[in-house]
DNA sequence: CGTTTTGATGCTGACTTGGCATCATTTGCG
DNA sequence: CGCAAATGATGCCAAGTCAGCATCAAAACG
């Protein structure tokens, strides 16, 4: 089965006379002539009644011109939607998220630049940690991972550093505390700290502890398990104690103070498969640069 | 574009290797590598990403796939429902109806059989008068006509005799005269008669008027203009007059009685275009002729 | 380091398609 | 009525398309 066929039939059909057909396909009326028949031998079914001057459609013609010409746009569509694909302007991104990300301007700039210029690109949203997204790149489960930490990106993938950042001391601000500009260690000694779970943040809260412990500074954990900054946050401004998060988190009646000597930095950084030569992958990067 | 391409491309894309998928289609494999080629030329874009060892679907490649197999679907769709309307398996009948035509078991029971064996054929009715229907016929606006009255089909024309039928007295069964078998002329001289719309029925009122002055029965048109013969049983059983309709037309709590004397035959019949050679046509004349 | 796997390329013959000339039939016009 | 126009069909040939075969190139495997 031949496409051209297919055009050439939806011509017949539409001007119900060879001639006239044949002009408008630019080709000679007797090519015409045997191609529909050829087409007709093809399907095993008559499409036109051959009446003593001219043709009109069978009843079996009229159903195949609907089909017919449901496949030539259909066709037309796919080699159009491939092209889009290709050149990035349509299609699907997996983007891996670290939970943090949300909080850098960065991250709300760069899709509100990207959808202006690709409003055909849809995304898939994965919320996983940093570690859970070097695996998917690496596997090909994501496309893109906005990854948060301090952790490098394995070998074969590359990074784009979005932000900067250090830890300091969340509370409330109504807590006496929140007037000071800087915090030391002291004035925290013996306060109630609130703590994440210790799987859900694996080695993040470890090496936060262990960046307390290295400043003297040996936090009393009231209360912990807390499996996202969302959760921290909405106990922090509860009251129920003070916690350690980077400085960017910010939330209503919440302040976010840097403590005395404590350091952690961590980064926001894109991360992408490094031979991945997506069009719709390098066009997120190229507007992720620009929004910085 | 070629639909051989397509297949070939399916093939490929599914197998993800260009061996085994040229062993699936009993071609070579240089063959199918040079057609995968050209249908990447021909769309401008690259289906496949070459890797050093074999292939994988690239993301204008995944696209495609799925159109592809949407038109593949489509095509074959489409020679399947071609061939099923050739054979009167498929397709619709447009129906021209004479009311008084559901009066006949033979009608429904040529549509009962008929629809047994052609579950996939749609009908469109369309009631209208025997002469709107020739009109319609010869026109090619409607495939087949159930034409009530005593017209001869114009030429060009074909028919089949479903039923003969007279006139009768219509009268409620509470009605004095009901429980007479046989009525005579002078039983009804003077009784008020309901009259069908000389427009509606056109010459066929006229027709029976003449039939009655004929044996000199003048009737006392009471009532007249009615357009339906429903509306004219209607009237009949509220006891508003008598009427004369065909024997055959039952309703509850009327009968009809033969007048002595009057007489003016009725026929209904099928009829149909002499030239359309259409499967279903055919089909639905031999079902006619099965069910009488 | 040779063998296997996998895709690409060059060449040739067979099939497909289009153009040209021509035919057959019907219709329309003087 | 007879001739021209309209309309579709057929035969033949050249150009294009496609498949098979042999072969190459690169990478992986053992």
């Amino acid at each position: 089965m031949n496409m051209r066929r297919l055009r050439y039939f939806v011509a017949v059909a539409e001007e119900e006379n060879f001639h006239r057909a044949s002009a408008r396909l630019h080709i000679a009326q007797p090519a015409l002539s045997r191609q529909i028949r050829l087409l007709e031998e093809e399907l095993g079914t008559n499409l036109f009644l051959r009446l003593p001057r001219g043709i009109t459609l069978s009843r079996a013609g009229i159903s195949y011109l609907e089909d017919a010409r449901q496949i030539l746009r259909l066709s037309e569509q796919a080699r159009s939607r491939a092209i889009a694909v290709e050149s990035g302007q349509l299609g699907t991104l997996r983007v891996g998220f670290h939970d943090a990300a949300h909080h850098y301007p960065v991250v709300k700039s760069t899709f509100k630049s990207f959808r202006a210029d690709f409003p055909n690109v849809h995304f898939r949203f994965i919320s996983s940690s940093s570690q859970d997204q070097f695996e998917a790149l690496t596997t090909n489960d994501i496309d893109l991972g906005f990854v948060y930490g301090w952790e490098k990106p394995v070998s074969g993938l590359q990074h784009l550093k979005l932000a900067d950042d250090d830890i300091g001391l969340a509370l409330s601000s109504e807590h006496p505390l929140a007037v000071k500009s800087k915090i030391s260690v002291d004035d925290i000694r013996g306060e109630p700290f609130l703590w994440a779970d210790t799987v859900s943040f694996r080695s993040h809260s470890d090496a936060i502890l262990r960046a307390c412990t290295a400043i003297g500074f040996n936090p009393n954990i009231w209360h912990q398990g807390l499996t996202s900054l969302e959760a921290m946050m909405s106990m922090v401004e509860s009251g129920m104690g003070l916690a350690i998060i980077p400085n960017a988190i910010r939330s209503e009646n919440i302040v976010v103070r840097p403590i005395e000597g404590l350091s952690h930095p961590v980064e926001l950084m894109l991360v992408w498969h490094g031979d991945s030569d997506s069009s719709v992958v390098s066009n997120f990067i190229k507007h992720t640069r620009l929004a910085m």
